[in-house]
DNA sequence: ACCTGAACACCGTTCAAGT
DNA sequence: ACCTGAACACCGTTCAAGT
């Protein structure tokens, strides 16, 4: 089990992979990624224990297209490229991602990407104690984001005032109705992902700040640095500049 | 179609949420659904026009386990409570969970859900067109949450430091390696998550200032008022209280 | 109005066998 | 070392029929 051919083991996945892309993750069935490769079904049990397992490895060949940030980059830039790059898999292979949450992070593909949000919060200058549950609040959004973009969660069925009104007496959805201009608006979900993921950041440079540990010096390109606090998640929503009040 | 009897609908559901809870999401088949009715499995198509309805249905017969939070209550207690409710649901039915993130929120219940948050975020203060993405974001924090939880995303092939190293060349993973004592400390979710959500909820309170309307007199029990920060973000690991940056 | 029976085109997986 | 064939116990769904 252990030594056959890695390369084939490495074909099967990429199969899977494709017929996921193609079809649907319902379609990935044993017998039709064995088919794509001309193979009994069979065969593929010599590589892989059950299908589950299979599945597995489809994540992570799926992460693998995760490229590396640049090196130089700031912790900031390294996260918001990873943040990217998750939503750019996240469109290419839309049946897959769901799985995500579904099977924990064992890959190694998965396990480099949280290294490298470690690594960029530790050089935020988060203390040590507190890096690993922020990357877990933080890889929370990003694939939760991913998936509800994708997935439908936040899909017309979602948003559309008009039909969820069809469905229940206007009188039992207050809040829907005092919001119901806001609630057909056309949303531009790359602007709001951003701008929630800069709040992000913003709140993980106000906690570094907090542990007194010296952020490395890094001017935040997109605006005047210095105001770590929760401004970003307000950005696209088409409030002027105020004054702060946390600040 | 219609018009076939709402409680023989309503015992096909609970069959099959009853299925999912003692043997996983997997085993609910229309022929074990129908079969725990004693019934053939054509018989809930006069019900169902597929597979996945009937699960939409499940989704929504889960949801509406969450118990509607006390008239009178803040809006901070009211996001806290229905996270915790969400929470507790995620608990009875973690195999169903995951389906949240997959199929559109369209059951009536899931509606009330969100028409309560939105009316939480209006009586928090917040500004009438911020509202729909802010809650768009909490939900995401909270069943992205929940997912991980129940679903093994954080579970221990995740955190278990050995094992990872066992499978990549330390080398490979450098911010794993300065973390090591802290990856394998045993986690509290629940105070992680309660410890989040206020972070959450701090900063709503301070958008909700930003914005100007008057937020709803409403000291925090949990804590002196008066402090709409990041904060809370922090607490739970172990850094005493220091002085706030952001003040 | 509500349900059944038979049939079709699929599944994952085991076991034994082939080269 | 790598793969196949036959078989088992399942699927979702269509169609026609029953009462």
């Amino acid at each position: 089990m252990r030594k056959l051919k890695d390369s084939r083991r490495a074909e099967i996945v990429d199969a899977a992979l494709l017929v996921a892309a193609e079809q649907g993750i319902k379609a990935v069935s044993m017998r039709a990624v064995a088919a794509r490769l001309g193979l009994t079904p069979m065969a593929l049990y010599g590589y892989f224990r059950n299908k589950d397992e299979l599945l597995d490895a489809v994540i992570g060949r799926m992460l693998a297209e995760i490229s590396r940030p640049a090196t130089g980059l700031g912790w900031r830039e390294t996260i918001l490229h990873l943040a990217a790059e998750v939503r750019s898999v996240a469109r290419r292979y839309p049946t897959v991602v769901p799985l995500l949450f579904t099977r924990p992070a064992v890959s190694p593909s998965a396990i480099m990407v949280i290294d490298l949000l470690f690594d960029a919060l530790l050089r935020a200058g988060v203390e040590p104690a507190r890096v690993p549950r922020m990357e877990r609040m933080i890889s929370t959004f990003i694939i939760g984001y991913a998936i509800s973009e994708v997935g439908g969660r936040f899909s017309e069925g979602s948003l559309d005032t008009r039909s969820r009104r069809a469905q229940l007496h206007p009188d039992l959805l207050p809040a829907h109705q005092l919001l119901a201009e806001h609630l057909d608006a056309p949303v531009d979900w790359d602007a709001e992902y951003q701008a929630d993921l800069d709040g992000f950041l913003d709140i993980v440079a106000a906690l570094a700040a907090r542990d007194r540990r010296e952020p490395i010096a890094e001017p935040r390109p997109s605006r005047p640095p210095g105001r770590p606090d929760a401004e970003r998640l307000s950005r696209s929503s088409g409030a002027g500049s105020r004054p702060d009040p946390v600040r």
